[in-house]
DNA sequence: TGTACATCAGTGAACGCGCGTTCACTGATGTAC
DNA sequence: TGTACATCAGTGAACGCGCGTTCACTGATGTAC
């Protein structure tokens, strides 16, 4: 559409420059490593494989990184997920679908997410991988536990449009309902990876019915201010 | 307490036969292993530092197992995991104190399989180490897929008693149930082991009313035949 | 615009190290008489 | 029970291979005039 001027404002077309031939190395190195990494694990992936996938050298990626690991770091902060930019697009979708008002927004959301989750299989093996590096290398916590916030920011919305629509008790955060469910999901994505059988797309909607009903009618057990207490209703009357 | 003769039918003090020892140096490699593919991943943990770990050299590790892999596979296979064992343990004691009546069970239930993940933190590494293993090896999905039916059975006695005793719709299915809470308990562990503060173990107990809470009165959705019709209710009488 | 030099992104062979696996050996346990 | 031999669980040095990293080099891009 543009036809720009030999000084181009907008660097796209034409030859590129030189650091901006080197970002676009740097991207694809990125993208051929969290390939590689989701595929064989940080440990089993070669830096030359991982070089060899982007279509360059080893050396290509030790002059754009300081090493294997680092390489591995710059993928778990400097990128966005592409998975968070598919569940906050999922999220404006779903939100769409719901404001039209003719289909049930449980199933709608549980199938859509499950089925983002089945496509791109690595991403789930990623951030398995993300996990453990966390776990194994406490200094990386810290990382790992803003991505995940970032996650949950992506979905809060969609949470709280959701309480606000179906109802809930006046205690109930949506911050807390939106990390309830994205472990819900991470959980039972996990479990159908393994055994598609046994967790169909209907089961997390089923789960996602179940808690929003929930929702409603568990006001009895906590008030605005306390969270922690016990409930006195469990106790039945006489018993064996 | 026994003092057998020289020829003892239970062999468990005295000398150990060669069968015997040989068992148990099998034994303490596959605990070494755990711990050390637990520690640092399959890949990166070398089988010197299981050997040296479990106090023999390499050659032993070779005269009980084929190599690496297959001590990893052994441990997948062979091996009911301690963590099964300590969540059916923990079932029976949510049962009985739950039995006396005077405690709110699932405050005990979330905090006691809270207090068990955090304890044993290896446990739930070793258990991404298999599910990523699974994913990149689908000749063992079987595998794992039988090892997370295992922890659904041992959970779900519990989850049936808890539905008889708080009351669900007909159409739920205890084992549905059981996967769900197995899913939520697994993806909030998770994301508490990265974050703690985000995760209280409260947010568990939180979760588990919210979804017994939602047994209950969720029962319009389906009937006991139909599972994946749509729901006409959330549709809000005359919106803006 | 054209030429001469500087820069530097990417090459690919080389290095050394740590790994998984092998194997000749050892000495304690098992067996035969 | 005692002796002579067989077995075999576990040893530990050795091997070869693949890996992460380095570095002298190349040729295209950038700069100065």
């Amino acid at each position: 559409m543009y036809n720009v001027d030999e000084e181009g404002a907008t660097p796209q077309r034409r030859r590129l420059t030189r650091a901006e031939a080197k970002a676009r190395t740097r991207e694809q190195l990125l993208d051929a490593a969290a390939r590689a990494f989701a595929q064989k694990g940080f440990a089993a992936a070669s830096v030359e494989e991982i070089a060899e996938l982007a279509g360059y050298s080893t050396g290509a990626l030790y002059s754009n990184f300081d090493g294997k690991e680092q390489l591995f770091l710059e993928l778990l902060t400097a990128r966005r997920s592409r998975g968070i930019a598919r569940q906050a697009a999922a999220v404006t979708e779903i939100l769409e679908e719901e404001a039209a008002g003719n289909e049930d927004p449980f199933a709608a959301l549980s199938q859509l997410l499950v089925k983002v989750a089945d496509r791109n299989a690595e991403f789930a093996a990623l951030q398995a991988e993300f996990w453990l590096y966390a776990v194994r290398n406490p200094e990386a916590m810290g990382i790992v536990a803003a991505k995940l916030d970032e996650q949950v920011d992506a979905l809060e919305p969609l949470t709280t449009l959701a309480v606000e629509r179906f109802g809930a008790a006046q205690g109930v955060s949506p911050r807390a309902v939106t990390r309830v469910i994205l472990g819900l999901f991470q959980g039972l994505v996990r479990q159908r990876r393994i055994d598609p059988a046994a967790v169909p797309a209907e089961l997390l909607t089923q789960a996602l019915r179940w808690l929003f009903a929930g929702l409603q009618s568990a006001t009895t057990t906590a008030g605005p201010q306390a969270q922690g207490g016990h409930t006195a209703a469990p106790k039945t009357p006489d018993d064996g």
